[in-house]
RNA sequence: GUCCCCUUCGUCUAGAGGCCUAGGACAUCGCCCUUUCACGGCGGUAACACGAGUUCGAAUCUCGUAGGGGACGCCA
């Protein structure tokens, strides 16, 4: 059985990258029937966040990444890990070390200064206590190191960046308990991992330089290690690393901007993956098609023009009553009157093919919720002396129509051309502009139609006159 | 600085030795359609980082160089 986790720590909101880490570990699972399981790591204290772990689990509940099991906290599991410290410490793979932060610093500095890699000297090892008769000083409780093997080298394979071997003279003795029982990463990961049957472990590549400490504590545990998938991150679309900096990072503001999850699922799935030429594909087809295999190695900058693109692709295509759902509360925000106007997936079903986003299509959809009036360009441009004889024609003979539909508006509107010998844009512009106070609308009968006789009506005998 | 990883059009990518005079998508440019704006259709520009090998043959394998990223915390 695949059992795939997700484990974020709760120190913000779901962003870009973690969505997209979810999702493939969540694909992962699904596609092979197994279990997707979410984890909060909330051991750093500071950070953590009762907000941000509500941010999270809204982040993943819009995209619909459901999860089987979970959210497990790892701030309820402390005695688990203070257990398995007692067990690394009895067979000799731990020891309690008390040096301070600021001797640590001290160290890491001159290393530093020397050129050499920062780390932990190992002066509190077992051996080195003894040597140099070091005694613990008086009421200070130690952290628990893990005792790195000196020699020989950590290993494991990746299944996106292949074997991936560091000499484990590389690693040094890594804090796994800190003096008040809380795990740190490296440990907590471990424990859960391992307790939780996680059989893939699939995460961003920032943990790829981790995973060789984990693997030494799994393999000092006696533990099978599970399979590794390390997804690279995805870059800004200026090839930097992701930050606030860049905007959109957070996955609820594509929510508030009016994408849709299924378009943002689409774009992440695809951006660090592929299938063939594939571009637009159901979650269903993603969960059928995805493997690790076709991840890519190296890091994406996302762009924002695609997943536009692709939000357009889902729009376009999406029921209206549902759409009409989502931008009806995007209308009425902006101060738009929805009882006085059309039927609202009439208006979107018009519409949704030249919008981009909810929000763009909620603020063309204005147009029939909220009387607009042009500026003085506008008016200068089309409401011409020149074209009001034909604007106070078609006034009346749309007030003589018996039927308010399309048909019957479109042929008032070819006769009035043809007796004024106007081409259709000569009629259309000042039209438009009269009626809605725009240069650009859908065809001219459609959006007349929907308007309403007495809206239409109205403002032509405002503007003809 | 040390270690680890990465490198195909501007961007996301296909590609697992001959199918590649390198395919698709976004963006961009042009044309067509057209009732304005869009949609749509057709077409164009545009890439295997560089250098050595291996091979009859390399985008694909090996090594090196350069560039980029990541990690080096009692953060995750």
């Amino acid at each position: 059985m695949i059992r795939t986790r997700f484990a974020p720590s709760p120190t913000g909101y779901l962003h870009i990258g973690g969505a997209r880490t979810a999702l493939y570990s969540w694909a992962y699972a699904r596609r092979h029937g197994g279990k997707f399981i979410l984890r909060i790591e909330d051991t750093d204290r500071e950070r953590s966040t009762e907000a941000s772990i509500q941010a999270i689990l809204d982040g993943m509940h819009w995209l619909a990444l459901d999860y089987d099991e979970g959210p497990v906290f790892q701030m309820q599991r402390l005695p688990r890990y203070r257990e398995v410290a007692e067990q690394l410490l009895k067979d000799g793979h731990a020891y309690p070390c008390y040096a301070s932060r600021a001797e640590l610093d001290t160290l890491r500095e001159a290393q530093r200064a020397r050129g050499d890699k920062p780390r932990y000297d190992g002066r509190w090892r077992p051996e080195n206590v003894k040597a140099n008769g070091l005694k613990p000083p008086p009421d200070t409780q130690p952290v628990i190191r893990f005792r790195n093997p000196d020699a020989g080298e950590a290993s494991f394979h990746d299944r996106v960046k292949g074997t991936i071997s560091v000499a484990n003279t590389e690693l040094d003795d890594l804090v796994i308990l800190r003096a008040d029982g809380v795990p740190t990463y490296n440990f907590g990961v471990v424990v859960d991992d391992l307790d939780m049957s996680i059989t893939d472990v699939i995460r961003g590549d920032d943990h790829v330089n981790n995973t060789p400490r984990q693997v030494n504590i799994m393999q000092a545990l006696g533990a099978q290690l599970p399979r590794f998938a390390h997804v690279p991150m995805i870059l800004g679309a200026d090839g930097e690393r992701l930050s606030k900096r860049h905007g959109a990072v957070s996955v609820m503001q594509y929510a508030d901007d009016g994408v849709l999850p299924e378009a943002l699922l689409n774009y992440l799935a695809r951006l660090g993956w592929s299938h063939r030429d594939a571009e637009l594909f159901s979650r269903e087809q993603m969960v059928d098609w995805f493997d690790l295999e076709h991840v890519s190695r190296s890091a994406a900058q996302f762009d924002p023009a695609k997943l536009r693109w692709m939000n357009h692709q889902y729009l376009k295509v999406a029921d209206n009553a549902a759409l009409a759902a989502l931008v009806a509360p995007r209308i009425e925000r902006e101060g738009g009157e929805l009882a006085g106007g059309p039927p609202l997936d009439a208006v979107v079903a018009l519409l949704k093919d030249r919008a981009e986003s909810l929000n763009l299509l909620a603020e063309s959809a204005m147009m029939f919720y909220k009387e607009l009036h042009a500026d003085e360009a506008l008016l200068a441009q089309y409401l011409t002396e020149a074209a009001k004889p034909a604007l106070q024609d078609l006034e009346t003979a749309l007030g003589a129509l018996g039927n308010w539909s399309h048909d019957p508006i479109d042929a008032a509107i070819k006769d009035v051309m043809k007796r004024h010998k106007l081409k259709m844009p000569a009629l259309a512009m000042p039209v438009r502009v009269a009626v809605f106070g725009l240069a650009q609308t859908p065809a001219l009968a459609q959006v007349l139609a929907l308007a309403g006789r007495k809206r239409v009506l109205a403002r032509l005998a405002q503007y003809a006159g």
